[in-house]
RNA sequence: GGCGGGUUGCCCGAGUGGCCAAAGGGAGCGGACUGUAAAUCCGUCGGCUUCGCCUACACAGGUUCGAAUCCUGUACCCGCCA
């Protein structure tokens, strides 16, 4: 078995870390236990969080024991973020999302065999506690100027304040680590590279009271153009929950990814090998045009997240709707298929093209379709359009019932006519 | 608790009675160029029954022919003092 700490520092994955050589060593061993936290702050995860996902499948292939924290207790209390104050939810809002997020965890690791994997929740430890217990035996131990050293908590007191519930958000994550170090056995924590000043507090904690434990992070996931990284081409995140994101725009965003990135990111997500990988990237450098590596990325990762058979629909429809081939050569059921993924709207008879483009999406308000038009950035089958306020003709539908509506280059949705 | 400052469109940020749907920048969107890339240039960027109308400058009320701009109250934020 290859180490997998130096595959991890090839990939890119280890941005801070506490002693370098210990971590490798400890990670070297096979009795390992580790943990991972999402928080439930929302319905379902989103790429952002995949680069932590698939560290543990890493991690829990390479023999350690993997503990798979949903956050339940600290959800309900909001990690603190640079723009403001967070707004609380509801706790049977929480819970559900607990719930959800555990359910979307459970697909990329194993929780059989002898390194099985087990779910924790720290609502389990953190929502029994007393406010004196809180007080005397975990507030105790952090002495306030560590905390108000911490970076989030400075751009905070330097902005928009802070709320003491958010503020107190660090110690209840590190008391986190010393819970699952004393009941699992836990010693090693990793996160996203924003969860760096909370995993430390967790160290510290942790060494205060005698427990020896490591840690380090992964990076925050960019684009080399410096633009953020995770949305799609019409802006919205990209979720992992296919009702929040089809598998068909999951796929297109990967498949989008630049020449200049595609690389880093088959290192962060890929499961290939290192020597397939930069054959890739080499055919990148080479043939750019290709998009060998894009193609590669987008159908390994949507195999991952969404199944083989959705990918095989998914990168069906995208050739038929990107392909060079004319529109009415498709078979009804291929372009049935392929708009579906791309998103179908049936009609019972055809509305203007303005209402069309918004009634499907593709813009968000009958202005912006109007304006879309009147850009030249609106087309149907193809065509472009010149009125907006005026259904398409009738002799454009495909088979007699689809029209394949697109925004600028590379956003399409479908139009049904239901007789 | 006291005093002072602040709250503008997705974000930053101008604007102190009419010329303001609101300067400028960023993001976003579209076009050209391409490879469903990047960079660049150009355009666009509240809504609608779109040559016009409606809603908007924290919230509620008021003054005025007319308010983002003035007054009153409410909420929140920041700073100094207690």
């Amino acid at each position: 078995m290859t180490d997998i700490f130096q595959d991890l520092q090839w990939r890119g994955l280890i941005k801070d870390s506490t002693d370098p050589d210990e971590l490798a060593r400890t990670l070297a061993d096979g009795t390992v236990t580790f943990y991972v936290g999402f928080d439930a702050s929302g319905p379902s995860l989103h790429i952002g969080h995949l680069t932590q996902i698939l560290t543990a499948r890493r991690l829990q292939r390479a023999g350690l024991r993997p503990l798979i924290l949903v956050g339940g207790a600290t959800g309900l209390i909001g990690d603190p973020k640079d723009t403001g104050e967070r707004t609380l939810n509801p706790p049977e809002v929480v819970a559900g999302w607990v719930k959800k997020l555990q359910s979307q965890l459970t697909p990329f690791v194993s929780f059989e065999g002898e390194r099985a994997a087990t779910a924790v929740d720290n609502l389990d430890w953190t929502g029994a506690l007393s406010a004196i217990e809180f007080l005397r035996d975990i507030g105790k131990h952090f002495p306030v100027s560590q905390m108000l050293n911490r970076e989030i908590v400075k751009t905070r007191l330097s902005g928009a304040g802070i709320s003491f519930t958010e503020f107190s958000y660090q110690v209840l994550q590190a008391n986190d680590f010393h819970e699952l170090h004393r009941r699992y056995g836990c010693t090693v924590q990793f996160g996203g590279s924003d969860q760096w000043g909370n995993i430390t507090a967790g160290v510290d904690f942790c060494r205060r009271r005698g427990a020896h434990v490591q840690a380090f992070t992964t990076p925050l996931v960019t684009r080399a153009d410096g633009t953020k990284f995770g949305k799609t081409a019409d802006g919205q995140s990209v979720w992992l929950d296919p009702d929040m994101t089809s598998p068909y725009a999951f796929y297109q965003f990967w498949f989008n990814s630049g020449d200049a990135d595609v690389g880093r990111y088959l290192r962060y997500f890929s499961f290939r090998p290192r020597e397939e990988i930069e054959e890739l990237e080499k055919a990148t450098a080479e043939r750019p045009a290709a998009r060998a590596a894009q193609r590669a990325l987008a159908e390994e990762l949507t195999t991952l997240v969404h199944g083989e058979r959705e990918t095989a629909q998914v990168t069906a429809a995208s050739r038929a709707l990107f392909g060079r081939g004319d529109l009415t050569e498709l078979d009804p059921s291929t372009v049935d298929a392929a708009l579906s993924e791309a998103g179908l709207l049936s009609v019972p008879e055809l509305p203007s093209v303005a209402t069309l483009f918004k009634e499907s999406g593709l813009c968000a308000s009958l202005s912006e379709a109007r304006r879309a038009v009147a850009e030249g950035g609106a087309y149907v089958n193809n065509e472009r359009v010149t009125d907006a306020d005026a259904p398409p003709s009738p002799d454009l539908l495909l088979h007699n019932r689809f029209l394949v509506l697109r925004r600028g280059k590379r956003t399409i949705a479908g139009v049904a006519l239901t007789t």
